[in-house]
DNA sequence: CTGAACATGTAAAAGGTTACATGATTTT
DNA sequence: AAAATCATGTAACCTTTTACATGTTCAG
């Protein structure tokens, strides 16, 4: 059994919190602004985690001929291996951020409109965050049971995008008042 | 022409400050925590810009053999024409965070360790951050056309970095206190 | 002179995205 | 019955990392 991938570990934790069709992890997944993953990676590494043994098609069908996954016994343990495994270091390939560094000895009005660019990204990475109930990801029995974090995780979205903001709006003064 | 990945316009970019070897490259990119670049990428990247016009190796070799790189006209205009484009969105992958999701509703030990494995992380990051003068990476000359951008993004990330480590501070109390 | 760090490079594979394909099922 | 959306899937490619290979030069 060849090492699943983050991804593949993302899936079986969606599918062990509780049985899902893959278009309801396509779901949870589009809510989640931690792990994003594409439909090209999803069904297929559905049916990796199959053939490994770690979920189990429902023996029902879900509505519109979903195909409904549980977690196996094996699958569990998989999940709790991987949760227990260090996770490799923060990696941030911040891209905006490369530019304005090249930018700002260039020309102040590329600075600028890369500032705002930022913004832009950062209000509506923003909305999305404060737009999601961590209840439409969990379930009320997991939510209970998962303490306070599924609203801490999301508070840590919301931070993050405060400060990424404020700092936004300080870069701006600097470039006006470089002038 | 093939269109050039971000990692190569990121190399256009050192080389575009001032002549470099691709060895001062690789070190410049290594005290940047915001795009990291591996020896498989920089060298045959290298290749590109060069066979691409944008990059001509400077008539003299550096000490130790290396061989300097300039940027062309051609490749200045390429650099200017990369800053002005859209960057992509903000994409985070945060596999400790998502860890911690789901481990938040199995095992409060496990969920706990996350935690503090992440602010390690976060905390190893800042000191990073702080390590690096913007003048390391950046000539005198340069410093002052880009006024105080460079002194700015470093502070980016040692903000973000104080507010992960701070939430992280946050959640252990939850965790703690929801026992 | 010998080991450590310098400097450049290559091949293979991992991991992921994009774009397309296809059929089923609601809605109008 | 047509249009829209639901649901799953595939193939090709892109970007990057990892691990290895190789010669050079400086320090003790």
């Amino acid at each position: 059994m060849e090492t699943l991938t983050p991804t593949a570990h993302t899936i079986l934790g969606y599918v062990a919190s509780h049985a899902r069709s893959g278009y309801e992890i396509r779901q949870a997944a589009a809510r989640n602004p931690f792990w994003g993953i594409s439909d090209g990676q999803l069904y297929p590494q559905l049916r990796v985690l199959a053939d490994a043994g770690l979920i189990a098609a429902d023996g029902e069908e879900g509505p519109r001929g979903r195909t409904v996954w549980q977690v196996t016994p094996t699958g569990r343990r998989a999940l709790e291996e991987w949760l227990r495994q260090d996770s490799p270091p923060i990696a941030i390939r911040d891209e905006n951020l490369v530019k304005l560094l090249f930018a700002a000895r260039l020309d102040p009005g590329i600075a600028r409109a890369l500032v705002q660019e930022r913004m832009a990204h950062f209000a509506s990475f923003l909305a999305q965050v404060e737009s999601v109930a961590p209840a439409s990801t969990w379930s009320e029995d997991e939510r209970s049971a998962a303490g306070a974090v599924p609203e801490l995780v999301r508070d840590y979205g919301v931070e993050y995008s405060q400060t990424a903001l404020a700092w936004c709006e300080r870069v701006l003064a600097a470039l006006d008042g470089g002038r």
